[in-house]
DNA sequence: TGTACATCAGTGAACGCGCGTTCACTGATGTAC
DNA sequence: TGTACATCAGTGAACGCGCGTTCACTGATGTAC
């Protein structure tokens, strides 16, 4: 194939991002190669770097799109139906389209990915101002992040259980 | 080096799940190589697999030896000076000897790793025993990956102060 | 207690593999006239 | 509007590298007598 549309450029340069946002959290960024990526969206590796400097520009673009998607859906409903919604099962069980504070929390926390902290932690500004408090955010994310690290167990269930009365019973 | 004693082999075994525990929760799991480990140790990377069957066999202890460090830190503090410290800024700079419920979070949720999620989940259960509920636990865990993941922002310090609040001033 | 031999923890080189990245090439797209 | 040429998005092979793992070897340790 040979050269393409500038349209159809930026066609595959979102694809490419919003596959990325979506591997990366259903697997770990570090566990998703960019082959891997590209192949996805239908095109081959090497083309990768005519749009992207490198991995490292794709994770930042990628987080930033990831926060951008939950924070529209954030926005678009109340608070009791987010919360539940959160600490569903189905949202544990499906990461990709999830949560990117919960997603790429553990990924984000070793070395220093500059642009991808700033996207983060405007998201949790986000959250916060949604909720009422940073306190309910880490509530919110840190029962999330025990529920899939504990999934398969019955802890699991219980700390989605536990955290969705204390967020919305207990008020 | 030709052969070593029984007792140095058992010493060197333990002193290679303690140098893991520690690495694998500063940088995450799969940025620690099983040769890094070793050479910390101050042994070379081939005998490795006389201890033990592989690298994921390793992550396995290596994240039992860190929840039992924290366990015998936990049951031996009292509850406000555990909540203090587990949510002070020493403890979200230095992973390395901190909560693998945080440190190991984000590597646990992807993929796999049987033996290490029961001792994640059986972890979990100890925290709440301690803490009392299952929504504070969330609360501490969520708080301490947030600091991490948004270290050098103004964000970090908040959600820190916000998850004290709620869980001494507050009840 | 001494001796002879088997064991096996640790060594260091090597393996196959997948990764991020580079590069010469292709040919449709975009542009200058 | 047509033509000639430059551009550059995408291709596919190749690179250097570090990883997890294997293996022949070493020689001190452990054991049988």
């Amino acid at each position: 194939m040979g050269r393409v549309s500038q349209v159809q450029a930026q066609e595959n340069r979102k694809q490419i991002v919003r596959t990325a946002a979506r591997l990366f959290r259903e697997r770990g960024i570090d566990r998703v190669s960019v082959a891997e990526v590209m192949t996805e969206v239908g095109l081959t590796h090497g083309g990768f770097y005519k749009q992207f400097a490198s991995k490292e520009a794709l994770v930042a673009e990628a987080v930033g799109q990831a926060f951008a998607e939950t924070g529209e859906r954030l926005t678009a409903s109340s608070r009791e139906d987010f919360v539940r919604g959160y600490l569903s099962v189905e949202h544990r069980d499906a990461p990709g389209g999830g949560c990117p504070a919960a997603g790429f929390g553990g990924d984000l926390s070793h070395d220093d990915h500059g642009a991808a902290v700033r996207a983060y932690a405007d998201g949790v500004e986000l959250y916060a101002k949604e909720l009422g408090s940073l306190a309910d955010v880490a509530t919110l994310i840190g029962a999330l992040v025990l529920a899939r690290a504990t999934a398969g167990t019955e802890v699991s269930d219980r700390v989605l259980a536990a955290a969705r009365e204390a967020l919305l019973d207990r008020r």
